[in-house]
DNA sequence: CACCAGGGTGGTT
DNA sequence: AACCACCATGGT
């Protein structure tokens, strides 16, 4: 049992399954995942809903669709008017490579590669969209994991996302939990260590002192 | 009322 | 490379 197993598990008995990502197919994931951006999970779910709703959960028909009735759609979101065009280019996109199913037979790193050529997905929905809507075992780097990286003085100066990334996979021995530990890392987030610069409420403290240092490990 | 939410882009220094 | 403004709605 190394380091990052054990905030999983810690988070895990204190926090409950998050249960992410609800979605019936890979791309309304991956549309969840830019509507999501900035905004609470809630909002983009009413998108969604709206955006079923309207039959244009699917590529070909949100390609063709009035951008009006798009941005209507997914107006709880925030930034409706750039949400809505992005949407409908990745539709295209996903038209053009021949459907969301067609992108799973790329590696990781090439599939990461394409999603970041995409207006709208950057490097924290990339590595979402590879974890979730393509089961891929990536640690999905957000705010929530450097501060909490941070707080267990696992940092280095200047360190770099990918030497997190690293830092923390190499921690881990169950793969199958990254999807539960980023959802997990953003619950305790939001609940503990969101400004603050020790965390009282939980238990990561005790996590981080019992724990082994990850450069030991 | 201010502040935040499951970010990304483009411009400036 | 580090900052900055901007995008914009909904909840607390």
């Amino acid at each position: 049992m190394t380091r990052f197993d054990q905030i999983h598990d810690g988070l895990l008995a204190q926090f409950g399954p998050q249960l992410w990502w609800p979605a019936d197919d890979a791309f309304e994931i991956i549309v969840g995942a830019l509507l999501v951006q900035r905004t609470a999970w809630r909002n983009a779910e009413s998108a969604i809903s709206h955006l079923k709703a309207a039959d244009l959960l699917n590529p070909h028909a949100l390609q063709h669709a009035d951008v009006e009735t798009v941005e209507q759609c997914v107006k709880a979101t925030g930034f409706f008017r750039t949400k809505a065009v992005r949407l409908q280019r990745l539709a295209t996109f996903i038209v053009g490579q021949g459907g969301t199913e067609s992108l799973a037979s790329l590696s990781t790193s090439e599939l990461r590669s394409l999603l970041l050529q995409i207006e709208g997905v950057g490097p924290e929905t990339a590595d979402a969209i590879l974890l979730y809507a393509y089961d891929r075992p990536v640690v999905v780097i957000d705010e929530y994991l450097r501060r909490l990286a941070r707080r267990l003085t696992l940092d280095e100066a200047g360190m770099t996302d990918e030497r997190l990334r690293e830092w923390v996979a190499g921690t881990i021995e169950h793969v199958d939990g990254l999807n539960e530990l980023h959802a997990l890392v953003i619950a305790h987030g939001k609940n503990c260590c969101s400004a603050i610069p020790d965390c009282p409420k939980c238990e990561i403290r005790t996590l981080c002192k019992t724990g082994q240092k990850l450069s030991d490990t």
